[in-house]
DNA sequence: AACCCAGTCAACCGCGAGGAC
DNA sequence: AGTCCTCGCGGTTGACTGGGT
Protein backbone atom coordinates (compact mmCIF):
# COMPACT_ATOMS: atom_id res chain seq x y z
CA UNK A 1 0.00 0.00 0.00
CA UNK A 2 1.22 3.33 -1.49
CA UNK A 3 1.61 6.03 1.44
CA UNK A 4 -1.42 8.50 1.49
CA UNK A 5 -0.26 11.95 0.70
CA UNK A 6 -0.76 14.61 3.55
CA UNK A 7 -3.28 15.90 1.91
CA UNK A 8 -5.45 15.74 -1.66
CA UNK A 9 -2.89 17.91 -3.34
CA UNK A 10 -5.16 19.09 -6.51
CA UNK A 11 -6.18 22.21 -5.57
CA UNK A 12 -3.86 22.57 -2.87
CA UNK A 13 -1.65 25.84 -2.71
CA UNK A 14 1.28 26.48 -2.46
CA UNK A 15 4.12 28.88 -1.80
CA UNK A 16 4.05 31.78 0.55
CA UNK A 17 1.40 32.79 2.20
CA UNK A 18 -1.01 35.76 1.84
CA UNK A 19 -2.32 38.12 4.45
CA UNK A 20 -5.62 36.90 3.74
CA UNK A 21 -4.80 33.37 4.32
CA UNK A 22 -2.66 34.59 7.76
CA UNK A 23 -5.55 36.08 8.27
CA UNK A 24 -8.38 32.91 7.89
CA UNK A 25 -5.91 30.84 9.86
CA UNK A 26 -5.32 33.29 12.79
CA UNK A 27 -8.86 33.47 12.96
CA UNK A 28 -9.53 30.21 12.85
CA UNK A 29 -6.79 29.15 15.42
CA UNK A 30 -8.32 31.88 17.80
CA UNK A 31 -11.55 30.92 17.51
CA UNK A 32 -11.74 26.89 17.69
CA UNK A 33 -7.91 26.75 18.77
CA UNK A 34 -5.58 24.28 17.68
CA UNK A 35 -7.15 21.20 17.07
CA UNK A 36 -6.98 18.53 13.78
CA UNK A 37 -4.41 20.23 11.76
CA UNK A 38 -6.01 18.00 8.49
CA UNK A 39 -9.00 19.92 9.52
CA UNK A 40 -7.84 23.42 10.02
CA UNK A 41 -8.02 24.10 5.96
CA UNK A 42 -11.29 22.71 5.51
CA UNK A 43 -12.94 24.18 8.32
CA UNK A 44 -11.13 27.38 7.79
CA UNK A 45 -11.87 27.91 4.07
CA UNK A 46 -8.01 27.66 3.01
CA UNK A 47 -6.73 25.89 0.04
CA UNK A 48 -3.73 24.72 1.98
CA UNK A 49 -3.05 20.96 3.93
CA UNK A 50 -3.11 20.74 7.27
CA UNK A 51 0.32 20.26 7.83
CA UNK A 52 1.19 23.62 5.75
CA UNK A 53 -1.24 25.59 8.22
CA UNK A 54 0.24 24.05 10.76
CA UNK A 55 3.83 25.29 9.73
CA UNK A 56 2.90 28.67 9.03
CA UNK A 57 1.14 28.61 12.46
CA UNK A 58 3.77 27.39 14.91
CA UNK A 59 6.89 29.13 12.41
CA UNK A 60 5.25 32.47 11.87
CA UNK A 61 2.05 32.99 13.28
CA UNK A 62 2.50 31.94 16.63
CA UNK A 63 1.57 35.07 19.33
CA UNK A 64 4.76 33.94 21.65
CA UNK A 65 7.52 34.25 18.91
CA UNK A 66 10.24 36.40 18.33
CA UNK A 67 11.23 37.87 15.63
CA UNK A 68 14.65 39.49 14.53
CA UNK A 69 18.12 37.76 14.42
CA UNK A 70 18.96 35.79 17.58
CA UNK A 71 21.14 37.50 20.58
CA UNK A 72 24.87 36.36 21.59
CA UNK A 73 23.29 34.58 24.52
CA UNK A 74 20.86 32.83 22.63
CA UNK A 75 23.63 32.03 19.60
CA UNK A 76 26.23 30.51 22.59
CA UNK A 77 22.59 28.87 24.18
CA UNK A 78 22.29 27.24 20.29
CA UNK A 79 26.00 26.21 20.27
CA UNK A 80 26.03 24.58 23.57
CA UNK A 81 22.73 22.62 23.15
CA UNK A 82 23.54 21.67 19.43
CA UNK A 83 27.02 20.31 21.19
CA UNK A 84 24.59 18.00 23.35
CA UNK A 85 22.16 17.24 20.87
CA UNK A 86 23.04 17.56 17.61
CA UNK A 87 20.78 18.31 15.21
CA UNK A 88 17.58 17.74 17.35
CA UNK A 89 16.29 21.55 16.51
CA UNK A 90 12.97 20.99 17.95
CA UNK A 91 14.57 20.16 21.55
CA UNK A 92 17.14 23.05 21.12
CA UNK A 93 14.05 25.32 20.28
CA UNK A 94 12.77 23.94 23.26
CA UNK A 95 14.93 25.71 25.38
CA UNK A 96 14.62 29.27 23.52
CA UNK A 97 11.17 30.49 24.62
CA UNK A 98 10.29 32.53 21.34
CA UNK A 99 12.38 30.67 18.91
CA UNK A 100 11.03 28.00 16.37
CA UNK A 101 13.39 24.44 15.19
CA UNK A 102 13.34 26.27 11.65
CA UNK A 103 14.18 29.49 12.65
CA UNK A 104 17.29 28.09 14.91
CA UNK A 105 17.98 25.89 11.92
CA UNK A 106 18.04 28.23 9.79
CA UNK A 107 20.48 30.30 11.92
CA UNK A 108 22.29 27.58 12.54
CA UNK A 109 23.02 26.88 8.87
CA UNK A 110 23.39 30.46 7.59
CA UNK A 111 25.50 32.34 10.52
CA UNK A 112 26.86 29.66 13.17
CA UNK A 113 28.05 26.89 10.68
CA UNK A 114 30.12 29.86 8.95
CA UNK A 115 30.69 31.41 12.18
CA UNK A 116 32.48 28.01 14.02
CA UNK A 117 34.63 27.35 11.18
CA UNK A 118 35.93 31.19 10.86
CA UNK A 119 36.72 29.93 14.62
CA UNK A 120 38.75 26.58 13.49
CA UNK A 121 35.70 24.82 15.18
CA UNK A 122 33.72 21.91 13.22
CA UNK A 123 30.41 22.79 13.33
CA UNK A 124 29.48 19.01 13.35
CA UNK A 125 31.49 18.02 16.16
CA UNK A 126 32.35 21.07 18.12
CA UNK A 127 36.06 20.37 17.78
CA UNK A 128 38.92 22.21 16.37
CA UNK A 129 38.74 21.14 12.67
CA UNK A 130 43.07 20.97 12.60
CA UNK A 131 45.29 22.11 15.70
CA UNK A 132 48.22 22.36 13.13
CA UNK A 133 46.69 24.96 11.08
CA UNK A 134 44.75 26.85 13.45
CA UNK A 135 46.21 27.82 16.73
CA UNK A 136 43.33 29.46 17.51
CA UNK A 137 40.57 27.05 17.67
CA UNK A 138 41.38 24.90 20.98
CA UNK A 139 40.97 27.97 22.86
CA UNK A 140 38.30 29.72 21.52
CA UNK A 141 36.97 25.96 21.66
CA UNK A 142 37.75 25.87 25.41
CA UNK A 143 36.28 29.44 25.86
CA UNK A 144 33.26 27.81 24.42
CA UNK A 145 33.02 24.81 26.40
CA UNK A 146 33.54 27.14 30.01
CA UNK A 147 31.08 29.64 28.70
CA UNK A 148 28.52 27.18 28.52
CA UNK A 149 29.42 25.12 31.41
CA UNK A 150 29.92 21.84 29.46
CA UNK A 151 33.17 20.24 29.97
CA UNK A 152 34.77 17.99 27.31
CA UNK A 153 34.30 15.22 28.72
CA UNK A 154 30.84 15.92 29.50
CA UNK A 155 30.69 16.71 25.42
CA UNK A 156 32.13 13.66 24.92
CA UNK A 157 29.98 11.23 27.31
CA UNK A 158 26.41 11.60 28.06
CA UNK A 159 25.28 14.27 26.09
CA UNK A 160 22.00 14.30 27.53
CA UNK A 161 22.95 14.53 30.85
CA UNK A 162 25.72 17.19 30.33
CA UNK A 163 23.62 19.36 28.34
CA UNK A 164 21.19 19.31 32.22
CA UNK A 165 24.40 21.54 32.79
CA UNK A 166 24.42 23.78 30.01
CA UNK A 167 20.69 24.01 30.17
CA UNK A 168 20.76 25.17 33.83
CA UNK A 169 21.96 28.81 32.99
CA UNK A 170 19.66 29.57 29.97
CA UNK A 171 19.30 33.37 29.26
CA UNK A 172 15.41 32.88 29.62
CA UNK A 173 15.67 32.53 33.29
CA UNK A 174 17.75 33.13 36.42
CA UNK A 175 16.14 30.97 38.60
CA UNK A 176 16.95 27.00 37.69
CA UNK A 177 13.63 25.84 39.23
CA UNK A 178 12.21 27.01 36.01
CA UNK A 179 14.34 25.14 33.74
CA UNK A 180 13.07 22.44 31.59
CA UNK A 181 13.47 18.83 31.01
CA UNK A 182 15.09 17.54 28.04
CA UNK A 183 13.01 15.32 26.78
CA UNK A 184 10.18 18.05 27.36
CA UNK A 185 9.70 20.55 24.29
CA UNK A 186 8.61 23.51 26.15
CA UNK A 187 6.52 25.29 24.03
CA UNK A 188 4.95 27.78 26.04
CA UNK A 189 2.09 26.31 27.53
CA UNK A 190 -1.26 27.89 26.72
CA UNK A 191 -1.77 28.70 30.55
CA UNK A 192 1.32 30.39 30.45
CA UNK A 193 1.00 33.13 27.96
CA UNK A 194 -0.06 36.09 29.87
CA UNK A 195 0.52 39.81 28.66
CA UNK A 196 0.48 41.92 31.98
CA UNK A 197 -1.62 44.73 32.50
CA UNK A 198 -0.14 47.83 33.24
CA UNK A 199 0.64 47.10 36.68
CA UNK A 200 3.53 44.97 35.09
CA UNK A 201 6.33 45.00 32.73
CA UNK A 202 5.20 45.18 29.29
CA UNK A 203 7.50 42.12 28.46
CA UNK A 204 5.40 38.93 29.17
CA UNK A 205 6.82 35.53 30.25
CA UNK A 206 6.66 32.01 28.81
CA UNK A 207 8.22 30.56 31.79
CA UNK A 208 5.79 31.28 34.56
CA UNK A 209 2.90 33.40 34.65
CA UNK A 210 1.52 31.88 37.19
CA UNK A 211 1.59 34.54 39.46
CA UNK A 212 -1.04 36.50 36.93
CA UNK A 213 -3.43 34.10 35.51
CA UNK A 214 -6.90 35.21 35.58
CA UNK A 215 -9.81 34.23 36.37
CA UNK A 216 -11.94 32.36 34.04
CA UNK A 217 -14.75 34.86 34.41
CA UNK A 218 -12.35 37.37 32.93
CA UNK A 219 -12.10 35.57 29.42
CA UNK A 220 -14.18 37.43 26.95
CA UNK A 221 -15.10 36.36 23.57
CA UNK A 222 -12.35 37.23 21.02
CA UNK A 223 -13.14 39.35 17.83
CA UNK A 224 -10.25 39.76 15.41
CA UNK A 225 -9.32 43.22 14.58
CA UNK A 226 -9.84 44.34 11.29
CA UNK A 227 -6.45 44.53 9.80
CA UNK A 228 -6.93 44.72 6.07
CA UNK A 229 -3.18 44.78 4.97
CA UNK A 230 -0.89 42.17 4.28
CA UNK A 231 1.00 40.27 6.57
CA UNK A 232 -0.09 42.13 9.37
CA UNK A 233 3.35 41.30 11.25
CA UNK A 234 5.36 42.81 8.56
CA UNK A 235 5.35 46.35 9.34
CA UNK A 236 4.45 45.54 12.88
CA UNK A 237 4.35 42.68 15.35
CA UNK A 238 0.43 42.76 16.50
CA UNK A 239 0.80 40.64 19.16
CA UNK A 240 3.65 43.55 20.41
CA UNK A 241 0.60 45.95 19.79
CA UNK A 242 -1.61 44.68 22.01
CA UNK A 243 1.57 43.53 24.67
CA UNK A 244 1.58 47.00 24.35
CA UNK A 245 -1.85 48.29 24.90
CA UNK A 246 -1.77 48.58 28.30
CA UNK A 247 -5.49 48.23 28.61
CA UNK A 248 -5.68 44.77 27.53
CA UNK A 249 -4.28 41.16 28.31
CA UNK A 250 -3.71 38.68 25.74
CA UNK A 251 -4.16 35.01 27.06
CA UNK A 252 -5.18 32.14 25.92
CA UNK A 253 -7.52 30.01 27.47
CA UNK A 254 -6.44 27.02 29.23
CA UNK A 255 -9.05 24.29 28.40
CA UNK A 256 -9.67 25.16 25.15
CA UNK A 257 -5.80 25.93 23.96
CA UNK A 258 -7.52 29.01 22.28
CA UNK A 259 -6.84 32.49 22.55
CA UNK A 260 -8.91 35.27 23.86
CA UNK A 261 -8.10 39.08 24.26
CA UNK A 262 -10.06 39.88 27.13
CA UNK A 263 -10.21 43.26 28.31
CA UNK A 264 -9.06 44.04 31.54
CA UNK A 265 -11.64 45.27 33.52
C1' DA B 1 20.79 49.27 -16.28
C1' DA B 2 21.46 44.54 -16.52
C1' DC B 3 23.25 40.53 -15.06
C1' DC B 4 25.27 37.26 -11.84
C1' DC B 5 25.99 35.25 -7.52
C1' DA B 6 25.80 34.27 -2.72
C1' DG B 7 23.13 34.63 1.39
C1' DT B 8 18.85 34.22 3.73
C1' DC B 9 14.72 32.19 5.22
C1' DA B 10 9.88 30.60 4.48
C1' DA B 11 7.92 26.65 2.94
C1' DC B 12 7.83 21.93 1.29
C1' DC B 13 8.82 16.93 1.43
C1' DG B 14 9.39 12.51 3.26
C1' DC B 15 9.90 9.79 7.16
C1' DG B 16 9.19 7.98 11.81
C1' DA B 17 6.63 7.88 16.16
C1' DG B 18 2.67 7.07 18.43
C1' DG B 19 -2.21 6.56 19.10
C1' DA B 20 -6.73 4.62 17.72
C1' DC B 21 -9.16 0.96 15.98
C1' DA C 1 -0.59 -7.88 15.72
C1' DG C 2 -1.57 -5.21 11.88
C1' DT C 3 -3.32 -1.18 9.62
C1' DC C 4 -4.48 3.46 9.24
C1' DC C 5 -4.13 8.16 10.46
C1' DT C 6 -2.22 12.35 12.38
C1' DC C 7 1.42 14.94 13.97
C1' DG C 8 6.04 16.53 14.47
C1' DC C 9 10.78 16.51 13.04
C1' DG C 10 14.83 17.20 10.19
C1' DG C 11 16.58 17.83 5.63
C1' DT C 12 16.07 20.21 1.47
C1' DT C 13 14.34 23.40 -1.90
C1' DG C 14 13.42 27.58 -4.09
C1' DA C 15 11.97 32.43 -4.07
C1' DC C 16 13.62 36.62 -2.83
C1' DT C 17 17.14 40.15 -1.85
C1' DG C 18 21.22 42.78 -1.82
C1' DG C 19 25.88 43.42 -3.23
C1' DG C 20 29.31 43.20 -6.76
C1' DT C 21 30.69 43.68 -11.51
Amino acid sequence: MGRQPCCDKVGMKKGPWTAEEDRKLINFILTNGQCCWRAVPKLAGLLRCGKSCRLRWTNYLRPDLKRGLLSESEEQMVIDLHAALGNRWSKIAGHLPGRTDNEIKNHWNTHIKKKLKKMGIDPATHKPISISTDQEAPQLQQESAVSSGLSEADQNKGNEKSLQSAITSPLSSTDNSDSFCTDEVPLIEPHEILVHGPSSSTSYTSSSASSGMLDDKQFLSLEWPEYTTMSIWDDFNFWDSLIEDSDRKLVIDPSFNQFSRTLEI
